[in-house]
DNA sequence: ATAACAATTAACTATATGGTTAAACGTTAT
DNA sequence: ATAACGTTTAACCATATAGTTAATTGTTAT
């Protein structure tokens, strides 16, 4: 068992891991959009768009506004910041220590001057 | 069927997604590990790292480097950009038009003013 | 050679994705 | 009221995670 002790994370990168989510967000970032139009660049079907919507929002990346029997969907901005910050000081971290890693690296390189 | 039109985003975003394997990668921003080390501060056992340690592999994020019966675990930096340039052009589109969000928002914001 | 140790693989369980089609729900027209 | 449309839910299938324990492989000692 898992500790979720940052869930949201979790379903950020999560919702990003997906190529046609990942496609969503980009049409979405031109404007909103309905969940038919969503699916229709990739010939996929409404459900499995509500489907990854429903990834998407639970992520918090899109937002709905329900409009009659259309329901549009808009972008939100704000967990992208979270993910960005989290790689950000991941960044910083190792970034302290790359000494390490270049050792590391040159050593692999004198072990493959060995065979050539 | 999905297109894999990007598997190594998909590959670093799903890695990225679990809270272990960020946990992992954080403890390896300090510095390299073996596989059972890995494990400890979870409680996790030697399978299940090998597992995180598989997915992390396949993502590139991390680099093994064998010496005898020890497995040092080491982070590779390179993909964790690839991730953040998504994130930076993901961000880029959307500023060039975040009218199109303020304005929704405003709407939002008039209809909730109806309810106390 | 054999025992001890590090790590992986195998086999299993439970749960979640990602997709489908068919049925149900809500809204907007006629 | 009823038909048409947009979206969701239900039911199903195949595959992948995330973890477990037990068995196997590989390395280093005795």
């Amino acid at each position: 068992m898992v500790k979720r002790y940052s869930e949201d994370l979790d379903r950020i990168f999560f919702a990003l891991s997906d190529p046609t989510r990942r496609a969503i967000l980009m049409q979405l970032s031109h404007g909103a959009a309905t969940v038919f139009k969503l699916g229709e660049p990739f010939s996929l079907s409404p459900p499995a768009v509500t489907k990854h919507l429903k990834l998407l929002e639970s992520a918090n990346l899109v937002v709905r506004k329900k409009q009659g029997k259309l329901h549009y969907i808009h972008i939100n901005p704000e967990p992208v910041k979270e993910a960005s910050q989290w790689i950000a000081q991941y960044t910083a971290m190792w970034n302290q220590q790359l000494d390490n890693l270049e050792a590391f690296l040159s050593d692999i390189q004198t072990k493959e001057k060995g065979e050539t």
